[in-house]
RNA sequence: GGGCCUGUAGCUCAACGGUUAGAGCAGAGCGCUCAUAACGCUUUGGUUGGGGGUUCAAAUCCCUCCGGGCCUACCA
């Protein structure tokens, strides 16, 4: 009774636009911020979850170009394909924005001109490669060299070493490869460098110091890296522009209204340099009163069968093909239970098989089967009236207490892998009971005792459904609408959770909620993904 | 080359200085028959990568060697 509704700022690290993610990126951002997201919906607590596709930079020109289109043209078709296979996985994101938008535009160019006029912007002159052939200069990671006269503004994350390493310090209770990662760049060789933040491109935000021009950076565009996470908070006004919401800066500005917000990031450690140093740079520097992340979640990755995933190579399972499989929660229930997060891990299509089947189909599936099929065949579908609980439901219900308690403990610390192996003690729970219940005995010669259990098992489907929300959206619907309840209120109290479904409250039997994956479609799966190997 | 992460039962992982190192899967045995040949119970299995050291006590701290991964680069 009475807790306050605590509001959470949620993002996750913004896809690339030119092409596809596989399941090691699905893994390390959205599927984790999604979880989080939908947990802090299910306690009642308000919710902004936001993510976007990053689209500037040199490999969406490339990409555009290869496709022969415009590279606007081609980024506004791969966001349009992005948000649909992110709504097909059940990502519930408040907004899926575009780092080029015109809201981000603006604010990119914002930030600029306030760093600018903190002294926190070094023009510098040096050299980079220019491709005559591609009529565009190149990034390190195409070619290494050099090309005179090319002019650039670096941010002087130098000049906030001490600011950020303060900050970074406070944050004891930060997962160690977010620290860890933070501290290397913080203290490797001479110390924090300043970071490029210009590029001689085309495709980009123009670089302005907010609605000036700014003399000697004519043509050029702000660095991806600089605009990305900038798009977090241009992201909140795209929600509202697009007429989901009405007030963003209560979200992100501390001045007005966010001071309340708890903000967690969620990234794979490629992307946790940008976010402890960059970004909070950027925002630090403004001197605005920006929201700072409170909390960095950060994975490592999810290999594949041995290797890495490859685009390239077309080796792995990428996410469209993912879903042509098999339905969204097969895929949630496995990532999220074997989440890289204390090192890399690896997908094989043996764990997958006997994961999914094991834990979905026996242990859940399975225990919803048999209780509605039995309470069909001895009652109907309706949840039977009389008898009473005794010591055994008692225990029952001592004992999911015990575990929903630990259960939401993890999942308010973002320990999925945890969270996800407790959830699945509290469905063998269910099973375990009926074993020792056996209400087809009892029914033999008290039908009012096996009533009272399969009353209390056909409401430990409701429970599940809710407990079970945030890792398999889609299996919880079903069920829900299976027994006929709208009620998805989160069990504070687990004797009133196990009440809601009173006697003669009709269901119906739902169809097999997680069938099985063969041995055949294994190999078959196996064999498909295994790419094209030299 | 440097830094960080990691190496625990066949497999995937817990335990992060303190009773006989735990769980799921797989294996073995038993039980049940409501159920997607599902479920429950019991059980086999580890000198915690190797070797030193600190401590009353180490998977857990230190040193070293070996293996895996990530980041970064001649510099701590």
């Amino acid at each position: 009774m009475g807790h306050e509704m605590a509001r959470h700022l949620i993002t996750s690290a913004i896809p690339y636009i030119n092409g596809i993610k596989h399941l090691g990126n699905l893994v390390g951002s959205q599927l984790p911020a999604d979880l989080f997201a939908r947990y802090q919906r299910a306690r009642g607590n308000e919710v902004m979850f936001l993510c976007a596709t990053d689209e500037h930079g040199t490999p969406a020109e490339i990409a555009a170009a290869k496709a022969g289109k415009p590279v606007d043209e081609y980024c506004a078709e791969m966001h349009e394909v992005q948000a649909k296979i992110a709504n097909g996985f059940r990502l519930s994101f408040d907004h899926f924005g575009r780092s080029s938008s015109v809201q981000n535009q603006k604010l990119t160019q914002h930030f600029a001109g306030r760093l600018a006029d903190a002294g926190l912007i070094r023009e510098v002159n040096e050299t980079q490669m220019y491709s005559h052939a591609d009529g565009r200069f190149l990034p390190d990671r195409y070619i290494e060299g050099t090309c005179p006269n090319c002019g650039f503004d670096s941010l002087r994350q130098s000049a906030m070493k001490d600011q950020l390493e303060n900050w970074i310090d406070s944050k004891t209770d930060w997962p160690i490869l977010t620290t860890s990662i933070a501290k290397k760049w913080l203290n490797d060789g001479d110390g924090l460098q300043d970071r490029g933040i210009t590029r001689d491109l085309n495709w980009g935000v123009p670089v302005k110091k907010g609605d000036a021009d700014w003399p000697g950076m004519e043509g050029k565009v702000f660095y991806v890296w600089f605009d990305a996470p900038i798009e977090y908070i241009a992201c909140a006004q795209e929600w509202v522009d697009a007429g989901k919401g009405t007030d963003w800066e209560r979200w992100w500005r501390t001045d007005k209204g966010a001071d309340d917000v708890t903000y967690t990031q969620f990234m794979g450690k490629d992307n946790v340099p940008f976010h402890t140093l960059s970004f909070p740079a950027t925002i630090l520097g403004s001197g605005e009163p920006w929201k700072l992340v409170d909390y960095i979640k950060s994975f490592n990755y999810l290999n594949y069968d041995g290797g890495q995933f490859s685009t390239s190579r077309g080796r792995g399972v990428f996410m469209d093909q993912a879903l042509e499989i098999l339905p969204a929660d097969y895929w949630r229930w496995w990532l999220l239970s074997h989440a890289p997060e204390s090192s890399d891990a690896e997908f094989t299509w043996d764990n997958f098989q006997a994961s999914v089947n094991k834990d979905l189909a026996d242990v859940l599936g399975n225990f919803v089967s048999r209780i509605t099929k039995f309470c069909r065949s001895k009652f109907g579908e309706t949840v039977p009236e009389g008898g009473t609980w005794g010591a055994q439901e008692q225990a029952v219900i001592a004992e999911l207490t015990t575990r929903i308690r630990a259960y939401e403990g993890f999942m308010q610390a973002i320990e999925v892998r945890k969270a996800a192996a407790e959830l699945r003690a509290i469905w063998v729970i269910g099973n375990e009971y009926l074993q020792s219940a056996a209400p087809w005995s009892t029914f033999k010669e008290n039908p009012e005792q096996a009533a009272a259990q399969t009353r209390l098992a056909l409401n430990l489907i409701r429970l599940y459904a809710v407990l079970s929300s945030p890792f398999i959206p889609d299996a919880s619907a079903t069920l829900m609408a299976a027994m006929k309840c709208q009620d998805d209120t989160w069990p504070d109290n687990i004797t009133d959770a196990v009440n809601v479904l009173p006697a003669g409250h009709a269901f119906e039997v739902p169809d097999v909620t997680f069938r099985k994956i063969s041995d055949e479609e294994r190999e078959e799966w196996q064999t498909r993904f295994a790419g094209i190997r030299a």
